[in-house]
DNA sequence: GCCAACGTTGGC
DNA sequence: GCCAACGTTGGC
């Protein structure tokens, strides 16, 4: 999952409540599609901060709430808000995300890319776009033991 | 700041 | 249903 950490940071998401978070805002479809289909309670994410330099892999997460309707979506207040999204409709979900443990040692997207095992993973791919999508086991272990947290 | 990638919108 | 225009993302 990516996020911009000058709007949302894994340390922030780590100072919170539980140091948890709903993930909301997420407008894309295929986003939303994965989150619905593929995130489970109990499944481990990659928190990811993008527009940074340099971006990197931040941190471990976990899903603790499967997906549910994002009420930003019909709040006229929110920077999210998509007026053809109703609560009786709502066309946008979200999930809470508890964050785990930061890196020791982040890992920059230079880093990935330089390592092969991680060469099929859609974010070393130009053009990925997409704030949220699935990675694999083998990607997700290669990540944690870049960063120092192996026995994690 | 530039620009490639790519999703969305809307006229036809 | 096509596709040009436009907007956004995000690395560099």
């Amino acid at each position: 999952m990516k996020s911009e950490p000058d709007v949302h940071s894994f340390e922030h998401h780590l100072s919170l409540p539980d140091a948890t978070d709903s993930w909301n805002g997420v407008r894309n479809y295929q986003a939303r599609n994965y989150m619905r289909d593929g995130m489970k309670c109990g499944d481990r994410v990659i928190f990811y901060h993008s527009n940074t330099e340099p971006p990197h892999a931040a941190g471990v997460a976990e899903i603790v709430r499967e997906a549910y309707p994002d009420h930003t979506a019909w709040d006229p207040e929110s920077e999210y808000h998509d007026p053809r999204s109703t609560p009786e409709k709502p066309s946008w979900l979200m999930v809470d995300v508890r964050a785990l443990r930061a890196l020791p040692m982040p890992v920059s997207l230079a880093t990935m890319k330089g390592n092969p095992l991680l060469e099929d993973m859609p974010l070393v791919r130009r053009g990925n776009r997409l704030s949220v999508f699935p990675i694999s086991e083998v990607h997700y272990l290669e990540i944690l033991r870049m960063g120092g947290l192996e026995d994690f």
